[in-house]
DNA sequence: CTGAAAGCGCTTACAG
DNA sequence: CTGAAAGCGCTTACAG
């Protein structure tokens, strides 16, 4: 069947090299610019490549050459801004050190452990993709521990504990610690803490626990609500703290919360920082400043850097394995180490990104004496 | 190579077969669900492939059964919030449908034309995905229309001129008229529009074309400022022309620049909506009601539910042009319609989506007469 | 410089 | 219910 006629099947390798009057051997070589080709061959087969509209079985070239040069990226949706430029950058550092990322997202849907996420996970490892970069705690280390030996895999944004899975995350605690010494500098001495479950967001959690301690550790007094899945309940709790007097101020584990809890105390006819103080955490969202949100801003530029520069340095050195007596040793880690062994004789991989503290305003002086309630 | 002592090579088909004591035919039945086979025999293989850790090699199925059930999406980079939440839906709707979705951006920079977009254009095709998402304009119709016989094409929040590709747009004529209408309602009788150029986002530009026309329509005096490169020009002569009181609102292409716009009059002194009006539009960003934006709320959700939908409808009529005889006539469109062939007697799909005005609180009655500047 | 052949890891009729 | 065989579309030594 000519692929002409049916344009519905696309022209495979043998269409060319017929069309072309060649073997498909050297049209292989001469699409691909491996070994010598001559001039001429080159020119026949490229026009009659493009003529037929010839785009190479993806599949088929990878199960003959056995090597996928994409990476494979796992994340959380991305209606989360936070995540959504990490994707972005993640992608251009990517391009810029010439990989082929390809992604799927998985379900943020707590609720649903669905059969989802495996099945992209296995997809991914199923394409036999060089690399696995998993930005989101959607898929657990047991999941992801049985691949640990057939391909490096990264964890991006989020703390990872498995010593068999390399991460590079952000630093949730100095994070949680900077804005706690804000609130605390500021004259708070009885804070609301809003806390993530861990199960639902394990970064989040981290960095309320930093909070948390932080605020201890000067002696604030702390008062933690727990965030479950009716959100309101727990700003609606805090602002009875508020309105009692016996908080001055929230902390919030993400800016979308600290959005949140502005937007229900200012119905309630509250005002930060007036009334009291808020804080959140991410930093990304655009116009937090018109907004003049007190938070930190995470380095996301420098963590999706970060990781893709070890991912290649891990890809690098994989090749060795070849050779068991070979394996090389040690690491090029940067900033914090842990033990753990990643594969024969390797470390893994630990890095922590700091980000910044945004002042902001809508951290204040706590009021004197509350009436209100 | 036993797979056991060399982990760094994935089991095959083969390996578990091996260990089960099957035929790889059998595994492969086995593990698919497909024909008849023994309970005793499926457990077997089942505890043998869980034991080895097989996962199926992609390429190398999708090679012999000849179909890829995923579809490809080419994206914008996420960092725009109307992106990623476009593509978070677009990912959730797809999985409600059982599609299975394998994304890859291309640059945003639009001074970048590269090869990366062709590449992955060329990957995703070359993977033989069974349709295709192209929510960016980083991809030309030129560049699309070659497959369009091979797999359906659709694009997803831009409007497409090919009559070759599907598309489910944004209605932005529809939210520039209705955000122009809302500043006319105000009193205003002269506004600036920044205007995208075309090429950097059509969208953008058709949206800002259709305030011009409406505004005009309405007997408002424009002035087109042409958003180049360097934003700031654009603002800067936006706050010039609102000083010298030739014109008392502005609006912009999107959320993003009425943000900066509202940063950079402000730092001038000058407030919504006391001392002029500005409007966005997109409307997706978090604490847009905090800010009190007036702005236009795009179907974000519509269109990744619209825009699945379609494809799978295209999916399902595409295996019955095996027999051209028996080509399938009409589509089931909704919304708009524009002549078009897809495929041999095939109307092409458009539809169009709606989204709804956001009053907010940056859109006021002009100030009476000026004096600054 | 070029071609024939083997092989990548699966799936799918086709015979038992 | 199960196995042997062919074939999917490439790439890559191996001989010319």
């Amino acid at each position: 069947m000519r692929p002409d006629t049916d344009p519905s099947t696309p022209p495979t390798i043998d269409d060319v090299a017929h069309a072309a009057g060649v073997s498909k051997s050297t049209v292989s070589r001469a699409l691909l610019g491996r070994g010598r080709v001559s001039e001429g061959t080159q020119a026949k087969v490229r026009q009659a490549a493009l003529r037929l509209g010839y785009v190479p079985n993806v599949m088929a070239a990878g199960l003959a050459h056995q090597t996928s040069t994409t990476i494979g990226l796992m994340l959380r949706d991305a209606s989360n801004p936070a995540y959504g430029l990490l994707f972005t950058r993640l992608h251009q550092e990517a391009r810029n050190a010439g990989l082929h990322l390809v992604s799927t997202t998985i379900s943020s849907d707590p609720t649903d452990p669905g059969p989802e996420q495996i099945t992209s996970l296995h997809w991914l490892v199923g394409l036999r993709v060089s690399g696995l970069i998993v930005s989101t705690g959607g898929v657990s280390s047991e999941e992801l521990e049985p691949f640990h030996a057939r391909l490096p895999i990264l964890r991006a944004g989020r703390p990872e504990s498995s010593s068999y899975l390399h991460a590079v995350s952000y630093d949730e605690v100095r994070a949680g610690t900077e804005i706690a010494e804000l609130v605390a500098t500021a004259g708070h001495r009885a804070a609301a803490v809003l806390q993530s479950p861990a199960q639902l967001s394990y970064p989040e959690f981290v960095r309320a626990d930093a909070m948390a301690r932080a605020l201890r550790a000067r002696g604030v007094h702390v008062h933690e609500i727990p965030l479950g899945q009716q959100n309101d309940d727990a700003v609606a709790h805090a602002l009875d703290l508020v309105r009692s007097g016996e908080v001055t101020a929230v902390l919030c584990p993400n800016d979308l919360r600290q959005l949140e809890v502005m937007r229900t105390f200012s119905a309630a006819g509250l005002h930060a920082p007036e009334d009291y103080s808020v804080t959140g955490c991410d930093g990304v969202l655009p116009g937090i400043d018109l907004m003049g949100l007190s938070t930190y801003r995470i380095g996301v530029e420098k963590l999706a850097e970060r990781t893709v520069a070890q991912l290649q340095s891990l890809l690098q050195k994989r090749p060795a394995a070849q050779d068991p007596s070979a394996a090389p040793v040690g690491s090029d880690m940067q900033g914090h180490a842990a033990p753990g062994v990643a594969e024969a004789g390797q470390s893994v991989v630990r890095e922590l990104i700091p980000g910044t503290l945004v002042p902001g305003r809508t951290v204040g002086a706590p009021r004197r004496a509350s009436s209100k309630g």
